[in-house]
DNA sequence: TTAATAGTGTCTGTTAGACACTATTGT
DNA sequence: ACAATAGTGTCTAACAGACACTATTAA
């Protein structure tokens, strides 16, 4: 009956630009002091993982909404020879209209596209690759692609991010088919505007 | 920066006379002493939480071998009066060879079908329900279902296995198709034997 | 009128599901 | 021979993927 620290850790994606973006921080606190790494800190003895992870996310972003959901347990005895402590990992999904603070992106927090990462610190860079591929896995199976969009969407947008996500390109009538039969998705009255072209009818989410 | 207990609970699955069951113990502390509730136990700082997982396992079943995958984290603050401590749940997937000593399966540990479940402690039915739908994930996606079978099985089997877990019915032809196509199942030379039919093909699974 | 993206229909090959009889073994 | 389960083929409807042109808006 031994106690122990409990850290959370969160591996944060964003499209930007198109592309498939993950949060990286600077570490402030020895060892690795200010070097990259993903953001983390200790859960509180009066809070859970979860409410740590928001915690942890509006420190970095200072956004207070985010897509939250477990990955994994890492809790091997040496990962940090200071303390015995177990790593919650979770998963952290922000839409493409939630923008960071100028000031922190540029100088503590940053999205870096996922194919370009820096060196990170532990093995953060193996937690990525699992992160994205349960990523992977939630958009096959259900509607994890909806928390990378805002409420109304275009179909062309959503198209895009399916093929960001899934590496793979998607016909346009094949795609607008696909949709059509999916329950979850439903055309609006609303339609994009200001844009140089003929405008595209907006599509919201119903869960 | 805080520091807490970290428990380990599984929901340790076995197909048992062609029905889907689950492992339930007595506790034996407070509170709820001697109540039903799930194998569980408290993780000790020379210890992964899977090595506890193991080791819980063990002293509940005798067995030294079981599939185990993370299931979730719950960290509630008030789960528990008298501790702060955080839930790492498993899922475990005993084989249907693979069998429990007798005193131990009357006295304290014995698996229940999953729809014949008494009253559990804490939120541990919801927990069993969670385990049951990740199953069902898992099987629909890759091959789970391989660790509810030893390493040679029949087609029959498989395909009890599927429809017990599944709650669906296959046509065996076209199960056998489905089968057929998929890289991982392979047939061997082996047959049953000392059957009162005409004995069926052993089957394996390559990883 | 042009530039830019939205929006639409058909054909074809593959897959999933419905369906019933013959084969092989032990007793 | 009988009891019990193994093992096999075809047809059809639904779906996935390939493919090219017209529509609408702002400038």
């Amino acid at each position: 009956m031994d106690t122990m620290y409990v850290v959370t850790d969160i591996v944060v994606f964003k499209i930007i630009h198109w592309k498939l973006c993950v949060l990286i921080v600077q570490r402030d606190t020895v060892p690795y002091k200010w070097e990259r790494c993903l953001p983390w800190w200790f859960v509180k003895s009066y809070e859970t993982v979860e409410k740590a992870a928001y915690r942890i996310i509006k420190k970095e972003t200072w956004l207070s909404q985010i897509y939250l959901e477990q990955l994994h347990v890492f809790s091997e005895i040496d990962r940090d020879p200071r303390w015995r402590a177990i790593w919650i990992w979770f998963i952290g999904i922000l839409n493409i209209n939630q923008v960071i603070v100028p000031w922190l992106e540029q100088k503590e927090a940053l999205f870096v596209d996922i194919n370009k990462l820096p060196q990170l610190v532990f093995n953060h860079w193996e937690v990525v690759a699992l992160a994205y591929q349960k990523v992977i896995q939630g958009i096959e199976d259900w509607l994890l692609i909806t928390y990378f969009l805002p409420k109304y969407f275009t179909l062309s947008e959503l198209q895009h991010i399916y093929e960001i996500i899934l590496h793979r390109r998607y016909d346009k009538r094949n795609f607008r088919r696909m949709i059509e039969k999916n329950s979850h998705i439903k055309i609006t009255t609303y339609k994009q505007n200001n844009v140089l072209h003929r405008p595209a009818s907006l599509y919201t989410f119903i869960k």
